[in-house]
DNA sequence: CGATGTTATGTTATAATGTAACATTATTGA
DNA sequence: TCAATAATGTTACATTATAACATAACATCG
């Protein structure tokens, strides 16, 4: 049984972020709750597309694809067109609200927004879980290298395929 | 002035790879000939497109399209339709003599072929070059994490996109 | 308020990337 | 040589992402 999930918790087997047995709808509250604060110090708009798309994501633990977005979207009447998702995630990147995760070109709700910080992820292959963790980029491996050779990093993408605990002990 | 390029060499400014200053058409053949020499060893077919499809990465420090590749297999008498492309460079990467560049949608050759190995590249993003490095990925960050969360980890991307020390040097 | 600049959204179309599926050909190895 | 396997040819399509331009909402300053 890899995960298990009800309408208001959700069950893994991960420890990095919020992937233990939790309630889940805090990570739901939480994920817009702080966004709307980020957004009012930093005089960003958090329009009803922008909270919309980021409460799609932090439905989940796992990356959406941006046409499946789209569908949530159109179900919740709101446009369907990809710029409107395209541009939602494109703002909530950006302020560190949401990521891309690049392996499987989807995106997924930030679980330590407001800190400036560096993601890294932990991809299930079997039940598609995504546990994102901080990293500190410059003190990483490749962080070491890139300072020896003068390269001056502006981004980290540091993501992991693999099977979480719950779908390696099923697997044996 | 990011980067020189003259038929035979290149000059870049990142240490990691072969990317000093160095003679580059030495990296087309040793790609080619570690390549030949490794698929005779495993029994593997290195056919004509094969071959040509990392002839065509190694000609460059940097990541290429699948639709670039394309046509450049056309240009050289070959057919250029998209699986042709995607069937040569699934069978590199998954042969560790091609990675695919995540971030960017992109391939290229790999520098430290044969060896069992897990790639990292540091991108840059004025001059577009990558420089290939290799981690292990147990020993990394990530790596920790993973073991105290009994993910087991099969596979690892890591990208991280600045700018290499001759755009920095530039830029500044 | 009302003009004006700025930001966000609506809309259409298309670009770029990647696969499924099946027919044909080449290679391997009894 | 024959059957099994692997690779290639080919068509069609799926998925992901962006360009470009029009309209609407919002800010803010006189
Ligand atoms: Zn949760
Ligand atoms: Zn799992
Ligand atoms: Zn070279
Ligand atoms: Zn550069």
């Amino acid at each position: 049984m890899p995960k298990k999930k009800t309408s208001e918790n959700v069950t893994v087997g991960i420890t990095p972020v919020a992937l233990k047995e939790h309630e889940h709808a805090h990570c739901i509250d939480d994920a817009i709750n702080t966004a709307e604060a980020y957004c009012k110090n930093a005089k960003l708009r958090f329009t009803p597309i922008r909270r919309k798309v980021l409460e799609i994501l932090a439905q989940e633990h796992r990356a959406i694809g941006a046409y499946a977005i789209l569908e949530r979207l159109r179900e919740n009447g709101f446009g369907s067109q990809p710029p409107l998702a395209y541009r939602a995630l494109e703002f909530l990147t950006k302020h560190g609200l949401a990521h891309k995760v690049e392996r499987l070109n989807a995106f997924i709700s930030c679980t330590h927004p407001t800190k400036e910080h560096s993601p890294a992820f932990l991809i299930c292959r079997t039940c598609s879980s995504v546990a994102e963790t901080t990293l500190d980029a410059a003190k990483t491996s490749l962080g070491g290298i890139a300072r020896a050779a003068n390269f001056r990093m502006e981004g980290l993408v540091m993501e992991s395929e693999g099977l979480c605990s719950s779908c390696s002990r099923a697997a044996t």
